[in-house]
DNA sequence: TAAGAAGATGTGGTCAGACCACTCCCCTGA
DNA sequence: TCAGGGGAGTGGTCTGACCACATCTTCTTA
C-alpha cells in the first residue's frame, strides 16, 4: 500500500522550501520566513522545521544569523567541495592518488580556456562510454570525482531543459 | 578576541560524530550511539544531537530505523548532487565550473601515467606561491579541490614524517 | 513442554514551552 | 537633535512529554 505516505517530517519540509525558493525566486541574500513563522505556516513543530533547517545549512544552501533571520546563501559558497571530501576521503585512497589528481589540477593553470568546451557529452549512451573509460583509469579518486561532477552535470542539464 | 568560540552546537557535534566514525573505524551497517546516549555523553539537549543526525541523514551519510536506531550507511549512496543541484543549478557561473573541471578530468585518460610525479611540492614558500596561482585560474571550484587536496597531502606527509 | 500472548524496555519521531543572546527599530527625554 | 532605553522579533538550546515501532523477556495456556 501507500507506505510511502509516511516521510519524515523534516525530508517534507526540506522540500517544501525548495519548492519555495524555486516560486518565489528567492535570490541569495533574501530572507527566508521565521522558523516560527514556518512553524505555523506548515503546522508543524518548531523542532522539525529546525531539523530541515540545519541540514540546509550544513550543505552550505543557506545562512543563519542570530538575531536576523535566515537567509538564501551565495551559491558559489555551497559546501559542495568539503562534503565530498568527507565521503571520498573516508575511502581508501592513497597519498599517490591524492598526488596525482592535485597535479592534474594544477596543469590547469597553463591550459586553462574558458571558452572551449571540448566535446560536450550529450547522449546517454556516450557517457556511459565515458564512464567505462574513466574508470579504468588507474585513479580511483579521480574517478569519484568525475562521476560525481558528471552526475551534476547531467541533474543541471534535466532542469535546464525543463 | 576568539569570538570563533561560538561554534553553533549541531556543528560541534557533526564534527564530533565523523570523528568517531573515523576513530571506531565504523562501516556501512554499524549501530551508531543512540540519540540518549550521545545526549548524555556530549551533554547537550537532544534536539541539537537530532539537528546534527538529521542533517548528516539529509546527506546520506546516516539512515535511521525508527525503533532500532541509527545506522551509517553506505557512503555511495549519498544524497549530494540531487540537493545541492535544486538549489544551485540555477547558477550559471556553478554550471560552467563543474563542466570545465569535468573536462579536465577527462583529459587524464590520455595522458595518465602513474610514474612521472612532476616536480613535488616540497617548501611552504613554494606551496605559497603555487596556491596564489591556482587561486588565480578564474574557476572557484577548481581551485576548491586543489586546495582541499593539498591541504589533505600535507596533512599526510606530516602524519607520515611524525 | 512448547507455542503463543502480554508486557517491559529501548529507539527514533514529534510537539510544546521555556529561556537565552542577539539585532533592529522606534520612541522618549535631555 | 541625538543619545539611550526598551520592546519586539529571531535564532540557539534545553527539557519533558507523548507516540509509533522493534526487540527481548516472561508468563500463560493448550
Amino acid at each position: 500500500m501507500n507506505q510511502e505516505e509516511k516521510k519524515k517530517m523534516f525530508l517534507d519540509i526540506v522540500e517544501h522550501l525548495q519548492h519555495m525558493v524555486q516560486e518565489l525566486e528567492l535570490q541569495p541574500g533574501d530572507r527566508l520566513p521565521s522558523e516560527r513563522v514556518l512553524t505555523d505556516r506548515l503546522q508543524v513543530g518548531r523542532s522539525s522545521v529546525r531539523e530541515a533547517l540545519r541540514a540546509l545549512e550544513l550543505l552550505g544552501v543557506i545562512e543563519t544569523k542570530r538575531g536576523e533571520g535566515t537567509f538564501l546563501s551565495d551559491p558559489t559558497k555551497h559546501r559542495l567541495v568539503e562534503l565530498l571530501a568527507a565521503f571520498l576521503l573516508r575511502n581508501p585512497t592513497t597519498r599517490q592518488e591524492v598526488s596525482e589528481v592535485k597535479c592534474l589540477l594544477e596543469s590547469a593553470q597553463h591550459t586553462y580556456d574558458p571558452i572551449s568546451t571540448p566535446h560536450m557529452i550529450t547522449s546517454d549512451d556516450e557517457l556511459d562510454k565515458m564512464d567505462k573509460k574513466m574508470q579504468s583509469v588507474d585513479n580511483r579518486l579521480l574517478y569519484r570525482i568525475w562521476k560525481l561532477l558528471a552526475e551534476y552535470e547531467t541533474a543541471a542539464k534535466k532542469a535546464n531543459h525543463k
